[in-house]
DNA sequence: TTGTATGCGTTATCAC
DNA sequence: GTGATAACGCATACAA
């Protein structure tokens, strides 16, 4: 393993010019360019970073926090963050936190101790007030999901909107008896989504059924049951919002699995559009984030709190796009 | 932004002590430690793990190559492989290589560069020669997917025997067309599950007919095509072997819409026992990969290899499952 | 245009 | 048991 010091010995030249050539400083003649970086060749040299980042005290690395990497939803996100950050000269880690506090505080460590340049979470766990000094100190920025009142930046679509259009769609339809699988957490995205299907049917003279609410944890397994708890009602939903993909394709397992067509005898309605949603059978009926350039607006938001550009948390919405299929129109 | 310098400067003692107490040495006071401790809590100090680590030239960071996050196939991996890299003091960073050569080289960078201890690759793009070159430098270890020829420690599953096997249950049905839908590519996996469907069927006196081969690329989207050429046949097959879950489900989809049952009229086995696998309708038989051991074998390999008691590159095959689900037996 | 020298924050070797 | 101090590999201010 060369080192720099190698590569200025065989070279006849110094150090300092050998760095100069590597971080291509113009004052420096093109032959002892040439020549250094003949010798660079020769020593088969790596600049070790380890050095480089010490000394410049950045790492040129973006933390990604998510809840857990099986959930492709995350996917596109992801590819938003890792091609606005490779434009820029960064490098995007990705870390499972299984929505868990502990992990994630080890994964914040690893900002507070100078190996990452910056954090993006997708889905925080720590109270807002970890949240809000961790973000005063460093480049933080949440992603879909966020806490509010924490003063840290943040991306996401309107929820509100969102679950409001969902909802009218099915009223348009016909459907007076809506069932919402929801989630019993304290996202604000999940509230608001909430609230968008209660505000959605007091708009239209439907009055509001507790015993039609039903609560899961975003995945599959918790829909099937939610599904069968709709199932045994006297009076069934005719129709049904969930608020994950997920849960939404359970559910018409569970519906189908008792031998009612969708959309004619249920119809439903997911969230995300995660690319399942498309090879279901029946395809799904959601909402669409558009993933890819929420990725990019939080490594944007990044970038501008590295360099800072940014010295108040900012909070951007982009618009959602509400997809309708098989399991709601025939 | 405190160093270690600070630290010694309010406690009264040398940076050596404040050093000695962060690595907890034994030989320190209980008094001085506590004094040090105490101090380090005052001024919130964090160490700065840049300059520990280039002082120890290691980052206690391993790098997970994968093609891309989105393959549900590869979350258990990744949970073995963090869940013994933590328990080793190690984290990892996760890397999408979309299959990229380019991209898989600039990753490699940052073990070349010393920012990583070691890396996994799930499904290498380098050549073989490439990849030996690196593993000789560094702890390099693949995983599922592996270049044979290059020296180059690896884990997988035996896939001719689970190739042969899921054919075999097809036969073992009465069927006697039985199409396969396979993968192009170099990766040896590839070419050993189409190796097992193909001698299994001479094992059962089934001429091979080249006409039931088709080719994807492991996605949904290819699955429906090539389903759709199936069903299109004169002669169509009443059975098929997908090797991947994402293809059977497209091609059950394809088959669906025309109007065919499952398994009465196709009987399908995809592979990867994806999460997805027991969601669909029909549940899809398939082959099961213990993900979580195959990953913590890995990782275990690239520990060994950190560690100095790896001086040959180790070839480890873990046992699969064959899970038997509504989409050949009802 | 190039070289010298210093320091980034830490650990570890050597004294005491 | 503790303290000076020299590295680790690199970038850069300053000098030449």
């Amino acid at each position: 393993m060369s080192t720099i010091q190698d590569v200025a010995r065989l070279a006849g030249v110094s150090v300092a010019t050998v760095s100069r050539v590597l971080n291509n400083s113009p004052s420096v003649t093109a032959e002892t360019k040439d020549l250094v970086n003949e010798t660079i060749k020769k020593l088969n040299y790596q600049p070790n970073l380890l050095g480089r980042n010490l000394r410049r005290s950045q790492t040129k690395m973006i933390l990604v926090l998510l809840p857990n990497i099986s959930n492709p939803f995350y996917a596109g996100i992801v590819k938003g963050i890792e091609d606005v950050a490779h434009k820029n000269g960064y490098n995007v880690m990705l870390c499972n936190t299984d929505s868990d506090v502990s992990r994630e505080r080890i994964y914040m460590d690893l900002l507070r101790n100078r190996l990452s340049d910056g954090v993006i979470f997708m889905a925080p766990e720590v109270n807002k007030e970890e949240l809000t000094e961790i973000g005063k100190l460093y480049p933080v920025v949440q992603c879909c999901e966020y806490k509010e009142g924490a003063s840290v930046s943040h991306v996401s679509i309107d929820n509100f909107s969102a679950a409001y259009k969902a909802t009218r769609h099915l009223i348009g339809l016909g459907h007076k008896r809506i069932g919402f699988l929801g989630c019993q957490n304290t996202f604000i995205s999940t509230i608001q989504r909430e609230n968008g299907y209660k505000k959605a049917l007091a708009d239209h003279d439907i009055p509001f059924d507790q015993t039609l609410v039903k609560y899961g944890d975003y995945g599959f397994t918790s829909g099937v049951r939610a599904g069968k708890q709709f199932m045994a009602m006297k009076e069934r939903p005719t129709a049904l919002f969930a608020i994950s993909d997920m849960m939404a394709i359970g559910a018409i397992k569970s519906a189908k699995e008792e031998g009612l067509r969708i959309p004619e005898d249920l119809a439903v309605v997911g969230f995300d559009n995660i690319s399942f949603a498309a090879m279901y059978d029946p395809m799904l009926t959601t909402i669409s984030q558009p993933k890819y350039d929420l990725g990019c607006a939080a490594m944007d938001l990044v970038l501008r709190r590295i360099r800072g550009e940014l010295d108040q948390p900012e909070d951007l919405f982009l618009e959602h796009e509400f997809i309708i299929r098989e399991s709601t129109v025939k």
